[in-house]
DNA sequence: GATGAATGAGTCTTCATTCAT
DNA sequence: GATGAATGAAGACTCATTCAT
């Protein structure tokens, strides 16, 4: 007897199983490293979650490092994108509103998988590639002085560079702060007020 | 066999040679964490820098958890000292002196051995007795409140403990930031200016 | 760190290159285990004697007690077989017959591995799932019970548990006593007369 | 000012005050070794218990073995004491009565520091000079050879090194099992008059 | 004699990584 | 591509023993 003839795929196209495989690894890895900490994250432990080999891991990621990297540069993504795709729209807002808004934003980038980013934050030694995990805040600072830089005439300080940094670590500050240990804060519009407050009496005459 | 850890200091040291032994391994710690990171430092590698044998960090640290806790609780109390000492002296200053006094005792509290500051900061695991490295926030963050109490009468801000947490957040970003990433801030007074008008125009009307 | 120990096997084994490997192990620990004694038995000697890594070793057993634990099981298991195996035959042997059978299945028994045999009784710590050690000696007892009990009618005895008890420690007492200290009664004819004397007079009126 | 004449001695003749060192330090090695076990006996634990530095220890013990070895062979002797002190009263005692009490004498033996006896027997590696463990057993065999041969004249069984194994192994084991697993049954009458019965019935005709 | 700080070989165990199947 | 058995360097920690005080 003839054989069947197949015309289904014998198996999905080669790029969608490995982008599914590589996904599988990195959201279990974010996830082992949520619940177990930096150090005690094994590569044989994220395999395991992932329900695929370890071998599987060293086929995508060739060292730990790779792959804490892949997770760190993905959750910068995540952050970067949170905060660019709303920018041109802030934009135009009057000064006020315009703070207001950043803060919101960065507000909302922090909110993105917190218990990650705090993982990363804290406890991802800033060494080799894994430096870049406050890479968000490094660029954070770049728009910021470029914003101020554009809506100079109405500030009043004068060493930009001196304010973004300021302002920067303390919106980063806050809206960290919020997110991992005053959660509540967040629904509460006082909150925003006065950050914004701050922000803005700090930077306008 | 693998016995539950213990965290506490198993003794005192009763002999003069032993404070000594006490002390270098302590210094080892700190130097090793430093140039390392934490999951690169390794208990016999300790030892090793401290010239004494691993049996002896063991005789006084029960594991590697309370070597670091004892740094950690070590560079709390420096930078508590640092910050108490002086607090009495500010209570009595009008608010702009004060949050410009404060402020300045923080930012010199972060200037108190600041690469090992910035490793217990970022790379310790909060887990155990170890959850204590931001331990000096939380007091800060008591005492702060209590001075907003006392000065209610000039404030704008209304609900004290969110001003605090927001104060405190921003003023500690941005003394950490300055000493770790800008440590030639620290030499312009600008620096101080700029973060004491921050926190001034936020608090007072 | 020190995490709990783990005593249950850590996984079985899929390819068959991983049951050579197990068979390796528990070979070279049983004999490790003959030569060394129990505490100084390492895994490492272990590992090295059953020419694999250390951490093969680990793969199976997440313990040195899961190791010995596996062996105990080992050998309680073959000792259970050596006698049940038997056992249904000796049911309907005369009661003389059947204590004689007993008796001798019970030597044979102890003369499997009986090297190991010792290091297990002699040395092992019974402690957690170590405390198997003499499970087969637990075991030997109900059956005798049960045997005893089946043929009630013939024996001067009246608590059987007791006799059970009396004679399964004398029994056990000298095969294991003949084995360890005395191999040279195992070849003669009297030492099985003189056993199989001494339980049956007890025994019956 | 003339010193006080001093007439009490300023501390107790040497050898009193050894005896008490060296005896605190065995009485905590046999509470350690009971409740602990062998391998996890420590020599600093033992002098913790003790209330001696470690030196003490070594300055009478030179090593973990002879320290065990002490107990073993004190243990030995309070056996030994036990059953020889009344020897000589059961010489002359007819043979039913005279087994009669020997096992009495053995399971008081047995009765001496039993969790003491139990962890020797059971954990002690028999290696160098703790080999002595089990030698109150080996005595024992010699001084019932020498019993059975002065009362030849009534027994049935004519190998008399090989009935005195089998009733020394009987014997023993039903102490052992009695004293460490069935203390109930010390009280019982039943259980000397069972044991008595199974010794006597085997060796007279 | 007594003390106890110090020693360091040796133990158990983990985990990033490799590679034959 | 995927698998998972195997590896072994390295790390945390113990404890019998020594010796300066």
């Amino acid at each position: 007897m003839a054989p069947k003839l197949r015309t289904v795929p014998r198996k999905r196209p080669v790029q969608d199983r490995s982008r599914a495989t590589v996904d599988a690894i990195l959201a279990a890895a974010a996830q082992v490293l949520v619940k177990d900490g930096f150090d005690r994250t094994s590569t044989n432990r994220v395999a395991e979650v992932a329900g695929v080999s370890i071998g599987s891991v060293y086929q995508y990621f060739p060292s730990k490092e790779a792959l804490v990297g892949a997770l760190v540069e993905r959750h910068n993504e995540a952050m970067r994108a949170a905060v660019l795709a709303e920018l041109q729209r802030v934009q135009v807002l009057p000064l006020e509103a315009a703070v207001r808004a950043v803060i919101e934003l960065i507000v909302r980038a922090h909110a993105i998988e917190p218990a990650l980013h705090r993982v990363l934050m804290e406890q991802v030694p800033r060494t080799g590639r894994l430096a870049r995990v406050d890479q968000f805040a490094v660029e954070l600072h770049a728009v910021i002085v470029r914003y101020l830089d554009a809506h100079r005439a109405r500030l009043r300080v004068q060493d930009l560079d001196l304010a973004a940094f300021l302002a920067a670590s303390a919106v980063e500050a806050m809206a960290h702060g919020a997110v991992i240990y005053q959660p509540h804060r967040l629904d509460d519009p006082a909150f925003l007020d006065e950050a914004t407050a701050m922000v803005v009496r700090y930077l306008i005459a």
